[in-house]
DNA sequence: CTGGTAATGTCAACAAGGCTGACATAAAAT
DNA sequence: ATTTTATGTCAGCCTTGTTGACATTACCAG
């Protein structure tokens, strides 16, 4: 009853099963965590949290983005957002310009110290990225991202698309 | 020099290079929001958050599992995880009794209705994770694991792998 | 030009869920 | 008999999310 297998035709689909989509949520559950500890570690010696380093980190990834842009992506409240955006330009690491063409629209840069820090956590983060695709091999890693390509949202799909393929 | 690509000697290896290391680091965070928003719209309705899930889940995932277990599982203070267990056992979903060998730890167990609400809460995380790995398939699914295990911190990887291989 | 809408910022209050530190109790272990 | 272990609890702090209200500036449409 608790076990749902869809194997009722004999194929190969035994990762249907309860127990192999247990295993996946647990999985998820513990390599996130792992996934961020590297940065939270860094970040913790400099009073920051890691909403300061998803600004950073997209601000880095798409410079020049308006607040309106960066709150669609990081799926928060203006409130929410503003508060980490304040402390980061209070303490010189991102830098907004008023828009040329519209000009109630904030433009978000890193500076040159923001752009240490962002090197200094992606640096981590990708060491440990890097480790585990190099341990797994291109094929897994290939499944990895078609994995959970297939598990976000239908919008937040598009926005990784989108991101994705501005950065070739 | 920020692409430190490791394809000097030819190989495939493109996987490795800084570009597809940073997708595969927007994915996960892209694919955890995803992974947690079923869970999260139920759990809202009741004034619960993402740590009684966590309780919940490993708590039924591991019956009679002692306090000391469970801090160690899910990686907190045992402050953060009793301000959530003393609500779950006033609430009724989770009963916590004296051990008989050793009675001075706790066995922690859901009751009736705490299995309905686990059974609620992972039903609608599993749908999402049946979905993925139907539309992944299952080498995609195979390599999802294989990267997900390399990307634990090596002693969430014995957890992991023990609770695992509990479940067969 | 004027009224409506959009982009942003800000204040206040609140909640969840992390944390530290200190202290208490009961039971086990030495 | 003393120490250690497992658990619970109190108090206080922090980050980061939320809602609601309100202000400013700028764009846009009639």
């Amino acid at each position: 009853m608790a076990d749902t297998r869809a194997n009722i035709s004999g194929e190969s689909l035994l990762f249907l099963t309860d127990e192999q989509l247990r295993q996946g949520i647990e999985a998820m559950f513990f390599a996130y965590r792992g996934f961020t500890a590297d940065p939270d570690r860094i970040l913790s010696d400099l009073s920051y949290g890691r909403a300061h380093h998803r600004a950073i980190h997209f601000i880095n990834r798409a410079p020049g983005t308006t607040v309106n842009n960066l709150l669609n992506i990081l799926g928060v409240t203006k409130q929410s957002l503003n508060r980490v955006l304040r402390t980061l330009v209070e303490d010189g690491l991102v830098e907004s310009r008023v828009g040329q063409s519209d000009k109630r629209e904030r433009h978000l840069f890193l500076t040159e110290a923001g752009g240490e820090l962002e090197r200094e956590l992606s640096d981590a983060q990708r060491a440990r990225m890097r480790s585990a695709f190099r341990d797994a091999g291109p094929d897994a890693v290939a499944g990895f991202r078609t994995v959970l390509e297939a598990m976000m949202d239908a919008e937040m799909q598009r926005t990784y698309t989108r991101l994705k393929e501005s950065g070739l």
